[in-house]
DNA sequence: TGCTAAATGCAACGATGTTGCAAATATGAT
DNA sequence: ATCATATTTGCAACATCGTTGCATTTAGCA
C-alpha cells in the first residue's frame, strides 16, 4: 500500500513529512527512531514536525511507538500494513537496533476488575547475533 | 530484609542515598520514579547521585528499571527481596502509576541463533480502576 | 584516629519531547 | 485554475531525563 493511500484512508492530509516517514518505514521494514528517520530522509523537517507527525499517525493506529529505553524510542508500522502477526521486540543493547520477533503467543493477562488494557508490549533486551560475535563488547 | 543488610551482601557501601532509596522501596512496595523518590525522601540528594545509585543497584540486581514510556521510568526491588513471582507491569496512562500484575507465565520466546536475552519486560498500558471510574478522562 | 577508594555535589552538557504562535500549505469548494 | 480555510509547519523557548568531569566529602577498614 502506498503512503498517500494510507493517509487518505484516515482522512489525513498527505504532507511531506508524513509521506516521508511512511515511505521510509515501508521501505525499511524495521522499527526506526526519530533520529534515524530524520537522517535518512532527503527533505528536512523540524523535530517538532516529526513528533507531531508521529503522534498523529499513532493516534490513527497507522504506526506504533515502541519504547525500549527512556532514550531509545522507535516507531513501526501497524500490522495491518505490514501483514505481520503479533510479535515481541528484541532490543540489542550494543547496536541499539530493534527487531521484531515472532512469538507463539502474547499471554492473556488477567487484570483486576475495572482495569482496561489498551496496549501490550513485550520487549526483550539483549545482544543480537552480530554483536554477540564481538566477544569483547560489554553490556552494562 | 534491611537496606543496610542488602547493601553489605553485595559489598556496597551503605550510603545515605542508597539506604533512602531502598527503605522507601521496601516501605512502598511499588515501583517508584526518581522524582517520586526524591520528593518522598526527607534527606535531599543531587539528581546525579540518584541516577548513579539506581545504576549501581541495577547492576547488582537489587533493583530493576521499568521503562513504561520515554518520560516515565520507574524502579522496583528485585523479586528476591520482595518474594514476588515473575510479573508484568500495568501502567495507568491517566495517573501514571505502575502496578505489578501476576501473569500465568511470561512466554518462552524463541530468538534466532546467537541472540542472547538478558531481560524480558511485559508492559500493559491502560487505565486503572480508579481512573476508569472517572468517565470523562480521555486517554490519548 | 587516619587512609584511601568510593561516593557525592556541582556545573555543564546532550537528547528527547512539548507548547505557543506566526507563516505556509493541502485540500475541498467555487 | 483559483480561492478560502482549517490544518500543518517552523521557530523559539522550555521541561524532563540522563550523563560526564572534576573537586570535595565520606564509608569502612587498618
Amino acid at each position: 500500500m502506498e503512503s498517500a493511500e494510507i493517509l487518505s484512508e484516515h482522512q489525513l492530509k498527505a504532507t511531506g513529512c508524513r509521506i516521508g516517514i511512511l515511505d521510509l518505514m515501508i521501505e525499511s521494514g524495521n522499527a526506526l527512531s526519530e533520529n534515524e528517520i530524520r537522517e535518512k530522509l532527503e527533505s528536512s523537517f523540524d523535530r517538532t514536525t516529526f513528533y507531531r507527525s508521529f503522534k498523529t499517525l499513532d493516534e490513527h493506529g497507522i504506526i506504533h511507538k515502541i519504547v525500549v529505553d527512556s532514550q531509545v524510542v522507535k516507531y513501526e508500522l501497524d500490522k495491518s500494513i505490514t501483514n505481520r502477526k503479533q510479535h515481541a521486540h528484541f532490543y540489542c543493547k550494543v547496536c541499539d537496533a530493534v527487531q521484531c520477533i515472532d512469538v507463539a503467543e502474547i499471554p492473556e493477562v488477567v487484570v483486576p476488575k475495572h482495569y482496561k488494557i489498551y496496549e501490550v508490549e513485550l520487549v526483550l533486551k539483549g545482544k543480537c547475533d552480530k554483536c554477540s560475535e564481538m566477544k569483547s563488547t560489554r553490556v552494562q
